[in-house]
DNA sequence: AAAACTCTCAACCGCTAATAT
DNA sequence: TATATTAGCGGTTGAGAGTTT
């Protein structure tokens, strides 16, 4: 990796340093001096405002490279080393949910970091579906989209690439219409699972955060799939998502945040969410999942508020003409 | 052995939202 | 209310390590 750069500085920032002087603030890699001052200064007076931890800790950085060197690195309760295939199964399964939200997809793998995880995404797991994708896509939009119901028609059935097929289906809904993807395959195919958001019906205080969607995994436990040895790639003997959320989905209760917004959210009023039916056309006689416990919202589902990612309703549900009745439950 | 290429990941950049003044 | 500052986010970059040719 790369060395520190001792003599790269910038001077843009503005610190009231000594009475206003520009101080020159260096760039670039971390030495273990500065790891030393850094990590040293918050744990003697811990967390506040990184300008002031900055100036205080004597760095010559400015608090924003401060934060996201404690964040990405110092930090104590940071987890190293490779992801285990459960934090790949996860990641690939949270980011067909929530799409590249990193903060929110580490939020629910301890120890790690919205940036570890990107980069692990975009280097390693986006090449395999990418791989997983051209080894079996010779399909064309021709194979009916409606037919998800069955995987013996999916012109993605081949190898690992079945399964991350039914994984997106399962996750049906995805944020990310640039970069995941099961975007493609989720518009390609259908999205069983998207449910209906009465966008029409605005209401300020019903905002769901998909905060409250997703539920945060137990990495003790089995996750969304029966076997998980070896690499990523290897999804031979790994039990299918669509069918897999038969699995043990350990989910702890989650907080429902009715209050952040951020800009990549839309707020989207579910006050009267349902999902559509599509009576007999739906994937879950693999066995229903009763929403409130895969989300984890429990009493929070009806009448609660209410915030999906920067979804483009009109646009998923004018493409998609059948939905299925989305009743989950957990065995 | 060395050049070319690929991969990884730490760090920066630019942006928005929240908060302070 | 307007402006400045800060926090936090996702996208991107690029150095260095590893691999291939």
């Amino acid at each position: 990796m790369r060395k520190p750069e001792h003599n790269v500085v910038m001077g843009k920032e503005k610190v009231s340093n000594g009475g206003g002087v520009k101080a020159k603030l260096r760039k670039g890699l971390w030495s273990p001096e500065e790891d030393e001052k850094l990590m040293n200064y918050m744990v003697t007076n811990g967390q506040g405002c990184w300008s002031d931890i900055a100036r205080n800790a004597g760095l010559q950085r400015c608090g924003k490279s401060c934060r996201l060197r404690w964040i990405n690195y110092l930090r104590p309760d940071l987890k190293r080393g490779a992801f285990s295939p459960q934090e790949e199964h996860l990641i690939i399964h949270l980011h067909s949910i929530l799409g590249n939200r990193w903060s929110q997809i580490a939020a629910r793998l301890p120890g790690r970091t919205d940036n570890e995880i990107k980069n692990f995404w975009n280097s390693t797991i986006k090449k395999r579906l990418k791989n997983a994708g051209n080894t079996t896509t010779t399909t064309t939009t021709s194979s009916s989209p409606n037919n998800s119901d069955s995987s013996d028609h999916h012109p993605l059935k081949a190898g690992g690439a079945t399964v991350f097929m039914q994984e997106y289906e399962v996750a049906g809904v995805c944020m990310d219409s640039s970069s995941s993807p099961c975007s493609s395959l989720a518009t390609q195919f259908g999205n069983p699972f998207i449910p209906l958001m009465d966008h029409h019906q605005h209401n300020n205080n019903n905002i769901f955060d998909i905060n409250g969607v997703v539920p945060m995994f137990n990495l003790g436990h089995e996750v969304g799939v029966e076997t998980l040895g070896g690499a990523l790639g290897d999804y031979g003997a790994m039990k299918p998502y669509v069918m897999g959320l038969e699995n043990d989905l350990s989910v702890p209760g989650l907080e429902v945040n009715n209050n952040t917004t951020s800009n990549y959210d839309k707020n989207i009023s579910v006050n009267d969410a349902h999902y559509l039916s599509n009576n007999n056309n739906n994937n879950n006689d693999h066995g229903s999942i009763k929403v409130e416990e895969l989300v984890g919202v429990g009493n929070h589902w009806q009448g609660e508020t209410f915030k999906m990612g920067e979804l483009d309703w009109e646009g998923l549900l004018a493409n998609v003409t059948s939905l299925p009745y989305l009743d989950f439950h957990l065995e």
